[in-house]
DNA sequence: ATGTTGACACCGG
DNA sequence: TCCGGTGCCAACA
């Protein structure tokens, strides 16, 4: 795996994230096979043309970069939030499934 | 090769 | 609920 191929992963998993989801690094890392720090490392720099927004911490707290930013963005997406928070359990998106290694069924 | 840092996650107080 | 410590992996100096 690696940070070209990792990226496109990351990518192609996060964009799949639906207006109104959200999905944690682990849990896109985990899809992916790589460690949640990897994930965000890749994020940092495809930071633009993805809803990076749709991507938060395992407790709901949107990503730290442009702090602030997801306040909005997620709030425009309808996300259910409280206190400033995403509302794990309400807006958890399951990214399976992903990239489909064996391909279930088709 | 070593030490430090970082878009994280989990545990304990 | 908020904060500090630890484990993990990769990039950087």
């Amino acid at each position: 795996m690696t940070m070209t191929a990792l990226a496109g992963e990351v990518r192609a998993t996060v964009v799949r994230i639906p207006p109104g989801a959200v999905a944690t690094y682990g849990d896109i890392a985990r899809v992916l096979g790589v460690g949640p720090r990897q994930v965000g490392r890749v994020m940092r720099m495809l930071d633009d043309g993805i809803p990076w927004h749709r991507v938060v911490h395992a407790d709901g707290t949107p990503a730290p970069c442009r702090d602030g930013q997801a306040h909005g963005l997620l709030r425009a997406e309808m996300t259910p939030m409280t206190g400033g928070r995403v509302d794990m359990g309400a807006a958890r998106w399951d990214p399976y499934p992903g990239p489909a290694p064996d391909a279930a069924g088709g």
